[in-house]
DNA sequence: CCTATTTCAGTGTTACTGAGATCG
DNA sequence: CCGATCTCAGTATCACTGAAATAG
């Protein structure tokens, strides 16, 4: 084998494993005409309402992406923001009914993905490869 | 948990460990003045000489990537194309020897951010996880 | 004074698409 | 005519930076 120096490589293996994961994930939220930051952002107000720096920081989103991509589902309806009234700075985010209604509706398309994504494994590999990506992705203070 | 929709995900756990390493590995690449692409075609040239098109699949690196990256790494001095008499509508791309010193610099870099990103995990959980990565991200025919 | 939040504008890498020109 | 290669130009998502305005 010619490219011995990268196959073997963790980095690798994990950008090749993830990029074929998230083309699957990808390729559904666009064909339910959505966005990975969307199904994010709507999956983390499903129980509470959040300002938008904690939003940002619960799913991993930039508080500029945060900017962006409320205004977008905003303007389509499926979230609500309103100044707090407890601290002016923020704004208290909502998901209103239609957005409830998106979400699981995308939460539909996401778990169908993870089916695929694991098929090469069975039920024991599964739980290990979850609980090692796990370990691996808990150190993400930065 | 508020967000246990997303945080359980295989999907979500392999962009979140893949992005942690991801991290490491640009910037220990940008720290030493090279990319991501950059390194996978010189490695790519390690023992072969290539045509553009089979450098690219053998790395994953789109065509249309290949070309621009080529053509800084060319006017780097680090390969050097020709066509192929035997097939002109081919590049015969090779490392020239500056190319053969970047690649082992690079390489020692890369190789550092291995033990860093595998850090969390001990000896046998590194095999094992190389292993169910290397099953997940085997499918990627497309 | 310093910190936190929201917003805007812009950058960067990776990944990908479409089309043209060339050649087998 | 079909298919492969190289090239160019442009797009998309995600990730990130810097700075301004506002407020605690």
């Amino acid at each position: 084998m010619p490219h011995d120096r990268i196959s073997a490589l963790p980095t690798w293996l994990l950008s090749r494993a993830n990029l074929r994961a998230q083309r699957l994930l990808h390729g559904a939220l666009a064909a339910a005409g959505s966005r990975g930051y969307h199904y994010r952002i709507l999956a983390a107000l499903e129980h509470d309402h959040l300002s938008q720096a904690e939003l940002g920081r619960r799913v991993a989103v930039d508080r500029s992406d945060v900017v962006a991509t409320l205004a977008t589902l905003e303007s389509d309806g499926l979230v609500h923001r309103s100044p707090d009234p407890a601290d002016r700075r923020r704004n208290v985010v909502r998901l209103t009914p239609a957005g409830r209604t998106e979400l699981d509706r995308l939460d539909a398309v996401v778990r169908s993905v993870q089916d695929e994504v694991l098929a090469p494994l069975g039920p024991e590999d599964r739980r290990r490869l979850a609980s090692l990506l796990a370990r691996l992705g808990d150190r993400m203070d930065r």
